[in-house]
DNA sequence: ACAAACTACGTTAGCGCTAACGCTGTCTCA
DNA sequence: TGAGACAGCGTTAGCGCTAACGTAGTTTGT
């Protein structure tokens, strides 16, 4: 960052003002005569004028940045995510600094400690559960925060999200409907994604409900790829005395790693085996039998969460928690037991 | 951004020193004893102290922002790359300022132009494709510039890649040699992914120099996606009079798409159709017959590429340019013609 | 023993911008 | 017609930090 080649200061000795009237006419606010104002601008433009964003944010108080925490970036769920805020934010003129934090607390909890050096005008944070101790730094910073993915009654600021047991108690309840009666879940570490475990404790709690208390689990260390799903089904299926007549997966791409894998096994799917996924992602629309899945809107969520915090930003006065619909849709690997 | 909650002067007032010796104490730099830059250091950590980074930058005239432009999250490849990347610039304390441009020239030079303003450490652009002007615009500004994931002869400062025309032509050579002679090419819209599109040449080539000049093409017009290659593969064997006897897709995901799709429509594979992939995606690990596809190095490249453009950063003599080596791994979707 | 060199700080002058207030001239209305 | 209101600009005083230089006190070499 040499010295700044252009700085207000040229403006002004070129348009013949004060530099104080080119700042108000670059920013566009009141106090300058329309006249004078075009000039300016012209001025800047033929000098090749940019402001600085250092000396506009150490003066001015205020920053155009908004920090975004995701947990990865190997899921279309957070890109859709990513994608849904970008438009909303681009057009606000944000910019956004993003990180992932590999589904680690402390490496979120380390993220904001940086973040907060650069006075964002908000931030996002994936989900809900974080390391101890943010939820108050967070709040006490007076950043405008937004929680998004996942929901909670007292969100640190506001919070919009999905109802994840709400979903896994739905896919339970629709497997109970159809006559499964030994459910089965594959996902990653239980420490890995909090959301997962959510699902994974409304499925119980659906199937408990129906008398069934067993419910067999098997979890792969890698993060939640198509691979994962092959490593953890093969290991649900060597594990256990019983075969599992469904298994729910963390994801699609989970699901159908389990899938292919159930096949090379010489499983029939649905028959000898069900096979759930979860967030409706991209590849159902090439497979020959769609997976059974919860179509989640990503796209939507982001956009809807942007603007609550957009308006936060803003000062307006705005509720603190939305839940987003699921749906799940019935594919062709699951089916009614006879 | 309410005022600084706890300044360099509180703590210096608090510790008794003065506030140059303070910053010198938190910055870690030369001029002040070890016993008074612990006490310092304790003090500031008592009273919460964390130094404004827009002052930082604003009075030493350095930054440590990287703008990362990428044009899509929808892809594993950019994902890694970025991966790769993260773990370098974390490492050396830099934040990354993160922009998709969706493909489009145009929003990579809007926001190179918003980016520049911040008088980024460095600037890291996905490809050599970029809008006019934008290179003469990034070569006068100063700031060390990073192309990835392609190469140039003339690169705006130093590259790191693939040469993407070799890789299609090494494709082409392996089908040659296996006997196929009526090819085909689905992709995207020919100025979303310049990439592709010297793959495509290189592959083209490899036919010519056989004296095979007819290949076929087809482009789905949305992004690469499971989707995209299944609706690119309908309009290809659609229109063709002659069924092309292999397929080349812009990536694993479209292939995949494209080989559901064949075997939808009846066709065997390898027998009736080969099938191409390319960049060796996690869906490989898990598929029942493995795309023959070429794997790419992203995550070394990604980390290669940070590295280069860190010692570029810190003034160091760096070459311009890195070539990344390919890997075309035959897998079962491809066979020798009888 | 005394200048030179070095260590460990402090002081000064900005970095480029904006908030707040001040000043001038014009316009309004009793 | 003169006080008040207001538009349109300029001046001043920072925002919180660092580079560069200044100045004691201590060490070093001859």
């Amino acid at each position: 960052m040499p010295r700044q080649l252009v700085s207000i200061q040229d403006v002004a000795d070129r348009a013949g003002v004060s530099i104080m009237t080119v700042s108000r006419a670059m920013r566009g606010v009141e106090g300058v005569s329309a006249v004078k104002r075009a000039e300016i601008v012209k001025v800047a433009q033929e000098l090749g004028y940019r402001p600085n964003r250092y000396a506009m944010s150490l003066a001015a108080s205020h920053s155009t940045l908004i920090g975004v925490s995701l947990p990865t970036m190997f899921n279309e769920v957070f890109a859709d995510i990513l994608d849904g805020m970008r438009g909303v934010f681009d057009a606000a003129g944000f910019d956004l600094i993003i990180d992932n934090s590999d589904y680690d607390p402390k490496r979120e909890q380390a993220w904001v400690d940086r973040m907060i050096d650069w006075k964002p005008a908000g931030v996002i944070l994936s989900g809900i559960d974080h390391a101890p101790g943010l939820r108050e730094q967070l709040r006490t910073s007076g950043i405008p925060t937004l929680e998004i993915w996942d929901i909670h009654d007292d969100p640190i600021d506001i919070c919009v999200g999905l109802d994840h047991t709400a979903a896994g108690r739905s896919i339970g309840e629709h497997l109970i409907a159809q006559g499964y009666c030994r459910p089965a879940f594959v996902g990653v570490e239980a420490n890995r994604d909090p959301r997962a475990e959510k699902r994974l404790a409304g499925l119980r709690d659906a199937f408990a409900s129906a008398g069934i208390e067993d419910l067999l689990v098997a979890r792969s260390e890698k993060h939640a790829s198509f691979e994962a799903g092959m490593v953890g089904t093969l290991a649900l299926l060597r594990s256990s005395r019983t075969r599992p007549d469904c298994i729910c997966y963390l994801n699609d791409h989970m699901a159908f790693g389990g899938l292919t894998t159930c096949e090379r096994l010489g499983l029939v799917i649905p028959d000898d085996i069900g096979i759930v996924g979860f967030n409706g992602l991209g590849i159902n629309a090439v497979l020959p039998r769609a997976l059974t899945t919860v179509f989640t809107p990503r796209l939507e969520m982001g956009a809807q969460g942007a603007k609550l915090l957009l308006a936060r930003i803003r000062g307006a006065k705005v509720g603190r928690k939305i839940i987003m619909p699921t749906d799940l849709r019935l594919g062709g690997t699951t089916a009614m037991r006879k």
